[in-house]
RNA sequence: GCCGGGGUGGCGGAAUUGGUAGACGCGCACGACUCAAAAUCGUGUACCCACAAGGUGUGAGGGUUCGAUUCCCUCCCUCGGCACCA
């Protein structure tokens, strides 16, 4: 930035250099004063406006606070002041997502336990978040892992096992043999172990889920009345996954079993010439046990084998490639008689739908790709729209949206649509299917085997029976005797208090749930906690005391749902699912009145670097404290709204931010210089009109989050009160409530300056007078063929004769209007169009 | 492969019930101030063209229209999500 000859000490007082107005100064002023002012802490209980502004709560790592964090909560905290100067109760609320991982991770690598690196940790994010001077309430922050939180993480477990809605399961789970530690599927991406790289394999455990399975329909269904981006609808839409088909049953010749199959097009299925089943299928199973008899035992055997050591590593590299074993057994299609064998293949996914799917390798490509490894008959029985009958060796025969029915008796000459309806009526009505409607999501698996979360409070009897925990003996504490080096088991297996605690309140023999809960959890009813009741009594040290509900029941009414939640979109399948199912459940066990936990949603964009997401990896971290410092929060947090639309991010670069500097230090100094002592009315016109403008475009601006376009109108406004010279105070008073929400520090500042009452926050925002806006003067444009060949200045209240007549004698346009006018085009107020 | 977003000056971006494309800012150029620089202020800045006039121009090609960044069709590129889901 400096020339290199430059001597350090010079450098030091360019940095520092005095100028008219010094955030280093105001911005901690103002945040102090803001602080002893209690002005962001919310009476929940007197709310007539209730907005309840939150953004997705952050994880307290031992890094700086970074661009990202910046980008996410300074502009929500724009729009909060904004809904607050409109006139609403503005709750914004922060905390920490205290659980997981990384803590955990540090706490292996270094043996400093979790719980002291994250209290230290969130001291200092504190600090850090403080620093931005968003409207945070921090008397009701909430932080996930201390035991008054996780007391009501342990309440929902205890409501969900009550009301049928946990149960266990033997599951697979990731597993690094390395590490000797279990993984969360967001550490085993593609495969390999997030620390080590090594291949992550596949472990069977007794598992906890929740039954998210049982609200797809109404996760499906209440997305319909929410304000999300339509782009988060969709993906949820997607992720759940909703199918309605068929469940057809065919029985296996010389057994006395059947096999379930389902599929979405039962139209196609007298195109059935095969069926697989999943490794995981029971028949499967019989048969590699040798519970049935079969000539190909153990080629059967021998395939399970291979599939379930697969690692995911493999099945990846795999792709599309088609493996598989003939169980030797064929199943009858009742349609036709048909004999059909019976494959097993891993294509075919145990966890969706019956585990088994009926082969059409005519009208499907991952049948036909099968049909083709192992030489299996292609039957047509559909053709496109256009009578196309296409040969048979073409992969591309999957009609999905349009076709004709050929070869299948009396559904000929149907459209695929119609036969779907008619061969469904058909199957039901002889008994041999059932419509049935599969969803693609899974039930939620909450167990973790590791120490830093929420302990599952459960307990098994020494018949290893599992007992809920009552709730008079929450929190269930997180014991602090364990050992973080991984042995492969869960860490909480290690203490021995834990186990003493278990069996002094049990018996002999108990033990407790060794597991964990999946942070998820402790994510998905957070906004409850920030509406917490904080009455005094209602906590005790001891954490044993009689504790008043999860919510009062009134201030979830009056405060839910959430107005506007701000986070990224890269949990539009995780945290926002899980939320709304709690939020669901706990609805269903009448503790809250809403079923949605957030009525309107928006994603912040990326900010990214050198086109690549920034990462400690990486090393492309960009910190906004060197830039804090030298220009203060108001400039930062304004440069990064104006880098371009809020949804949108961008690549980061610094080299705009002196823009906004100038803006600020341009408004400063003409706030502090050029207001007279003017009343309104001496004002002229057009600093009239351009106050009114810009209030009206802020306010558009500001309602649609489009921060970049409210700033550019106050730069436009402040060019015009430099070009005006000097401003009345009435409106220099305006223009810097149109700054608060912006630029909160120095709009406070100003409005000290010009004797404000209050804080400038706490001012009614300013309505403009669309009168004030028109203007005398309209600038037509003229085109002839659509070509513009000048403009023509018209009073505003010209009428079309005027404003053509005007048009016509311009010299540049009367060239251009040669032989006839055949047509006149008028837009008032804006064009003049000559067609010849 | 499927689903969704997006391609506008040197750069970030603005403008879409179709109506003067490039607001605002950065950068750059020139000028003022200064011994000089920084900072600051002023002027200019889509491209071609010596100016004017004119022409070209919103990823590419086509269409509708007096008029298209905006609507329709075909294609290309790019970003995000899901991915053997029957």
């Amino acid at each position: 930035m400096w020339d290199t000859d430059i001597p350090e000490i010079l450098h030091t007082y360019i940095l520092f250099m005095p100028k008219p107005y010094n955030p280093s100064l105001v911005e901690p002023k103002w945040q102090k004063r803001w602080e002893e002012a209690k002005l962001y802490e919310v009476d929940l209980s007197k709310a007539k406006k209730p907005f309840y502004n939150m953004v997705m709560f952050p994880y307290p790592s031992g890094d700086k606070l970074h661009v990202g964090h910046w980008y996410n909560f300074a502009p929500a905290d724009s729009y909060g002041r904004f809904m607050r100067m409109k006139g609403h109760q503005v709750f914004e609320p922060m905390g920490f997502d205290a659980f997981g991982l990384p803590a955990e991770n540090y706490a292996i690598k270094t043996g400093v336990p979790p719980a002291q690196s994250i209290a230290k940790n969130v001291e200092t994010m504190i600090e850090q978040l403080k620093r931005i001077g968003c409207m945070y309430d921090w008397s009701r922050m909430v932080n996930t892992s201390q035991p008054e939180y996780y007391r009501w993480t342990q309440w929902l477990f205890l409501k969900m096992y009550e009301h049928g809605l946990a149960y266990k399961k033997l599951a697979s789970v990731n597993f690094c043999p390395s590490c000797q530690t279990v993984l969360a599927n967001e550490q085993a991406q593609d495969g390999r172990c997030e620390r080590c790289g090594t291949e992550v394999v596949q472990k069977q455990l007794n598992q906890w889920f929740w039954n998210t399975r049982k609200y797809a329909q109404r996760l499906l269904d209440g997305l319909e009345g929410l304000d999300w981006p339509e782009k988060t609808k969709i993906m949820q839409r997607n992720w759940i996954g909703k199918k309605e088909g068929i469940d057809i049953t065919y029985s296996i010749k010389n057994t006395n079993d059947s096999i379930v199959c389902f599929t979405t097009r039962p139209d196609t299925n007298f195109g059935a010439t095969f069926i697989v089943i999943a490794p995981e299928h029971p028949f499967a199973q019989k048969i590699a046990e040798g519970a049935v008899a079969s000539p190909h035992h153990r080629e059967v055997k021998s395939y399970l084998e291979m599939a379930r050591k697969k690692t995911e590593l493999e099945r990846q590299a795999e792709g599309m490639k088609k493996t598989g074993a003939n169980t030797g057994y064929v199943a009858v299609n009742n349609l036709n008689g048909q004999e059909m064998p019976i494959w097993v293949s891993d294509f075919v996914l145990a966890g969706f739908g019956t585990g088994a799917v009926v082969g059409v390798p005519g009208h499907d490509l991952r049948d036909f790709q099968f049909a083709k490894a192992f030489t299996l008959p292609i039957r047509r029985v559909v053709v496109g729209p256009d009578g196309d009958t296409s040969n048979i060796e073409r992969e591309e025969q999957v009609q999905e949206e349009a076709g004709i029915m050929i070869h299948s008796e009396f559904l000929d000459g149907l459209s695929i649509l119609d036969a779907k309806e008619k061969i469904k009526d058909y199957l039901e009505k002889k008994g041999w299917g059932k419509r049935v409607v599969s969803y693609r999501l899974r039930d939620w698996l909450v167990s973790r085997q590791r120490y830093w979360g929420a302990p599952i409070p459960i307990v098994y009897d020494p018949e290893g029976k599992p007992h809920p925990i009552p709730e008079k003996h929450l929190p269930w504490l997180l014991p602090t005797d364990v050992e973080f080096k991984p042995t492969g088991e869960s860490p909480l297996k290690h203490s021995k208090e834990f186990i003493k605690r278990t069996e002094k309140l049990f018996g002999k023999g108990w033990t407790p749930e060794f597991d964990t809960m999946d942070t998820f959890v402790c994510s998905s009813f957070y906004y409850l906690r920030y509406l917490r009741d904080l009455s005094p009594g209602t906590f005790d040290s001891s954490h044993r005391s009689q504790v008043t509900g999860l919510i009062d029941p009134h201030i979830e009414k009056t405060w839910m749902p959430v107005s506007m939640y701000i986070g990224g979109p890269e949990h539009a399948c995780m945290h926002l699912i899980y939320a709304r199912f709690v939020m669901m459940a706990l609805h269903d066990l009448g503790y809250v009145k809403h079923q949605e936990p957030f009525q309107k949603l928006v994603h912040q964009g990326l900010i990214t670097n050198q086109g690549a997401k920034m990462s400690k990896s990486k090393g492309n971290v960009v910190s906004p404290d060197s830039f804090v410092e030298r220009d203060g929060s108001d400039v930062f947090r304004m440069y990064l709204m104006f880098m371009g639309p809020f949804t949108d991010g961008g690549d980061w670069s610094d080299t705009g931010i002196k823009g906004i500097s100038r803006f600020v230090q341009r408004m400063a100094k003409f706030m502090g210089e050029k207001v007279n002592t003017n009343t309104k009315s001496e004002q002229n016109k057009a600093l009239l009109q351009g106050l009114n403008r810009s209030i009206k475009s802020v306010t558009e601006s500001l309602e649609t989050l489009h921060f970049n376009t409210a700033i550019s109108a106050l730069m436009q406004m402040l060019n015009l009160l430099e070009e005006q010279g000097s401003v009345d105070s009435d409106s220099a008073k305006t223009v810097v409530k149109l700054l608060a929400p912006l630029a909160p520090h120095l709009a406070e500042e100003l409005w000290e300056q010009l004797g404000g009452e209050g804080f400038v926050v706490d001012q009614h925002w300013p309505a403009y007078d669309p009168a004030l806006i028109a203007s005398d003067t309209v600038t037509y444009a003229v085109q002839v063929n659509g070509k513009l060949r000048g403009t023509v200045d018209m009073p505003a209240d010209a009428v079309k004769e005027e404003v053509v007549e005007a048009a016509r004698k311009q010299e540049n346009v009367a060239k251009y209007l040669v032989g006839e006018v055949k047509k006149e085009i008028f837009v008032a107020g804006k064009l003049v169009g000559f067609v010849v």
